[in-house]
RNA sequence: UGCCCGAUGGUGUAAUGGUAGCACAACUGAUUCUGGAUCAGUUUGUCUUGGUUCGAAUCCAGGUCGGGCAGCCA
């Protein structure tokens, strides 16, 4: 943290958010000087870090930062029931690991429970508290509802000296859980239900992790959270969105007292898409296994997407992308993929290696000899070298990298074309070796490693079979299918949106020798397919062990994609959306993006004819709802033919009208030369079901 | 139904009464021994209705939509 100059005030930075401009006014107005700022991050030890925490963290350290003030780190442990000490190493690990510095030691919430004790005091002196003998139920049936006002609690005019000895008394441990609570006084008929004379402390007879035994009552977070700033010289008390109703009674509750005030200050907390982020959420993913734990590198805590191979540097620049702001965004996990892939490209070292080996033999190579080829370790960083890769007669190349019958626009290798081995020449496939059972054994080709500075299509990545390294590696996807996992029909949950196939482990790939050597956590790019990581904990040298942290950014696949959909897409919808559909019912229909069509199957219930019209059919199908379908298909079809077969239809168009009828859907059908065919459903596949 | 907060391209975010910009995503093209990277370009936006003003994304009023709040959790 850049200190601050002693002989003249330092240039005010520029606010780039909201935030940064109160605290520019605060500066401005001489509530405070540069260097006075002060801001705080406070967990509850109750979980691990996240990326949304790290959000905060940004904030919260990177104001402090700006304006050469502090940030403290705070444990907020308030409540023995739920914390522990296992979380606080663990919190401190990551946001050191992210880079961020706190001032002093951490502190601790429950090292102030002396003074929020006195402070207490001092409010009920004042009559601003009361003790009440209610139970916890009572105190809820009396609080009132949204559109009610509460009634007041029957203790809620005890004497200050009555409040003060039975105060003094739950201290002493006197009286059992759930006996008395101390509330605020404020107004039963607030709008905002949090001033309905809140609680301030309850009676917990446990053990805190660090008081021991010393406290029988505890604080509640209200009460707890505005002293532990103002105990700390916060100037700007930085919290998320849904503290913003408690601002009021934040302010309340600091206002008699002789203290320092801060500004409590609120953002809107970060949304990724195809995550959750929420404790109660993490945490069940690992209670059930779905995760192998807090680290696995699927989760987005800061401890799985170190293990994934995240960089600090990544998560600052997205951070600084997603900015500042009160509105609820949810962020696509694109952007934060962006940052790693622009941070990674930058850094990390190109290897070979061979995900899923298929042999090829270089008929023309001399057996038993080895040569070791240069090969350039970063393109994007001169300075990162050279270093020699072994070749032989035999390598290994990736499936993906052969076709016997290739696709169009098909760059890589297949039998009598020619490709580019990455550092060692061109290739040109003459055979294709197979197995009994049909599958390839291996590829023979030739070596041109004299003409080698024509242009050619393709370069794919090998590793040399004689010096080839076993690797397990993990191929991680994103954990959840749904953009909003949580987005779900009743009865189901964010369980039923996980990804199946989200890990993959593959346990035979090679891999080229000088990628046994790293040591754990070193990132590398596996040319042409992406970043990856040598595991925290389970890599050792000579006994490589990968994590995919992403891939490459994968324009094959987009076209191979958009391929086998506009082949899809000669069963074309036959009904139309657009009414100017010609008479053949061949109007085209366009779409920006096919992958959003959701195909499902319906059961055909009754089918009719349109009156009025030629061509059009009405059918009522189910599809997990029931909905009705026209489609002009009644030269072809007669309806009591389609009742009780199993169609496919496009399930999110927009309705539309034809014939007067509206249509709640499209039905897939192929039309070849004058015959149209509707794609039917042989299997059993329940009505509603995905398909496509 | 009460109170609080919010709304700018598909997504996130600037513009603070004066040319709606940037990034991601998508799509073209150039280039390339990574279908990566790089470069050039294209598409798409101020929730709505009024008002104030020479001029409104910005100020005001009504509406719409979204989020939050009824723990002795934080």
């Amino acid at each position: 943290m850049p200190e601050l100059p002693a002989d003249h005030a330092p240039a005010l930075p520029e606010a780039t958010d909201f935030i940064r401009e109160i605290v520019n006014a605060d500066i401005l107005s001489g509530k405070y000087r540069m260097g006075d700022i002060r801001t705080r991050f406070p967990p509850e030890p109750n979980g691990y870090l996240h990326i949304g925490h790290a959000k905060a963290l940004y904030i919260d350290f990177g104001i402090a930062r700006d304006y050469h003030g502090k940030c403290n780190l705070r444990m907020d442990d308030t409540n023995p029931s739920k914390e522990d000490v296992e979380y606080v190493e663990a919190i401190k690990d990551d946001v050191r690991w992210l880079g961020f510095e706190w001032d002093g030691d951490v502190r601790y919430a429950s090292d102030y429970f002396e003074q929020m004790y006195d402070y207490a005091v001092m409010m009920i002196e004042k009559g601003l508290a009361y003790v009440d003998d209610q139970t916890a139920d009572e105190i809820a049936a009396t609080r009132g509802t949204l559109t009610e006002p509460g009634q007041e609690s029957p203790y809620r005019n005890r004497s200050v000296a009555e409040n003060l000895d039975l105060f003094a008394r739950m201290r002493a441990g006197e009286f059992p859980n759930g006996a008395r609570v101390l509330r605020a006084k404020i107004d039963m008929a607030s709008p905002n239900i949090h001033m309905r004379d809140p609680v301030l402390y309850r009676i917990l007879h446990i053990p805190h992790h660090r008081t021991g035994d010393a406290w029988c009552i505890y604080p509640m977070y209200d009460w707890a959270h505005g002293l532990e700033d103002s105990i700390e010289g916060i100037t700007h008390s930085l919290c998320t969105l849904e503290f913003e109703i408690h601002r009021p009674l934040y302010d309340w509750l600091l206002a008699p007292l002789p203290v320092h005030k801060p500004q409590q200050i609120e953002f809107s907390r970060l949304n990724l898409t195809y995550t959750v982020m929420s404790k109660r959420r993490l945490l069940r993913l690992v209670q059930e296994n779905r995760v192998s734990g807090w680290d696995d590198p699927r989760m987005p805590t800061l401890c799985g997407m170190r293990r994934r191979g995240y960089t600090p540097t990544a998560i600052h620049a997205f951070l600084k992308c997603v900015g500042v702001t009160k509105y609820n965004a949810i962020t696509d996990v694109a952007l934060l993929e962006s940052c790693l892939r622009d941070e990674l490209n930058k850094v990390t070292p190109r290897y070979l290696a061979v995900l899923n080996p298929l042999k090829l033999v270089i008929t023309n190579y001399p057996e038993g000899q080895t040569e070791w080829l240069e090969a350039i370790n970063n393109p994007e960083d001169p300075d990162a070298g050279t270093r020699k890769i072994p070749f032989g007669r035999e390598l290994y190349i990736e499936q993906d990298d052969f076709r016997e019958t290739p696709p169009p626009k098909y760059h890589r290798l297949s039998p009598g074309q020619e490709v580019r081995l990455r550092w060692a020449g061109i290739v040109t496939c003459q055979e294709v070796v197979k197995n009994q059972d049909g599958t390839i054994a291996e590829i023979r080709c030739t070596l041109d490693r004299d003409n080698t500075d024509r242009r050619v299509k393709g370069t794919i990545h090998w590793v040399d079979a004689k010096h080839a390294v076993n690797a397990e590696v993990r191929l991680y996807d994103r954990l959840f299918n749904k953009e909003i996992p949580d987005a779900v029909a009743e009865g189901e949950d964010f369980i039923d949106n996980l990804n199946p196939d989200s890990l993959q482990v593959l346990t035979s790939c090679k891999v080229e020798p000088a990628l046994a050597e790293l040591a754990s956590e070193d990132k590398v790019q596996f040319e042409r397919l992406g970043y990856f990581c040598a595991d925290r904990f389970d890599h050792q040298p000579g006994k490589p062990v990968f994590n995919r942290t992403v891939s490459l950014k994968d324009t094959w696949a987009k076209i191979e994609q958009k391929g086998s959909k506009e082949n899809a897409a000669e069963a074309k919808p036959a009904s139309a959306t657009k009414p100017q559909a010609d008479a053949d019912g061949a109007g085209l229909i366009s779409m920006d993006d096919f992958s959003k069509l959701q195909l499902k199957a319906a059961r055909v219930l009754a089918a009719e004819r349109i009156p009025n019209t030629d061509k059009l059919l009405k059918l009522t199908v189910d599809c997990g709802e029931q909905r009705q379908i026209v489609a002009g298909i009644a030269l072809h079809y007669q309806p009591e033919d389609l009742v009780g077969k199993t169609i496919i239809i496009v399930n999110n168009l927009q309705p539309a009208v034809l014939g007067g009828v509206e249509s709640q859907g499209m039905l897939l059908a192929a039309k070849r030369k004058k015959e149209l065919r509707i794609l039917t459903v042989d299997g059993e596949i329940p009505p509603g079901a995905s398909v496509g």
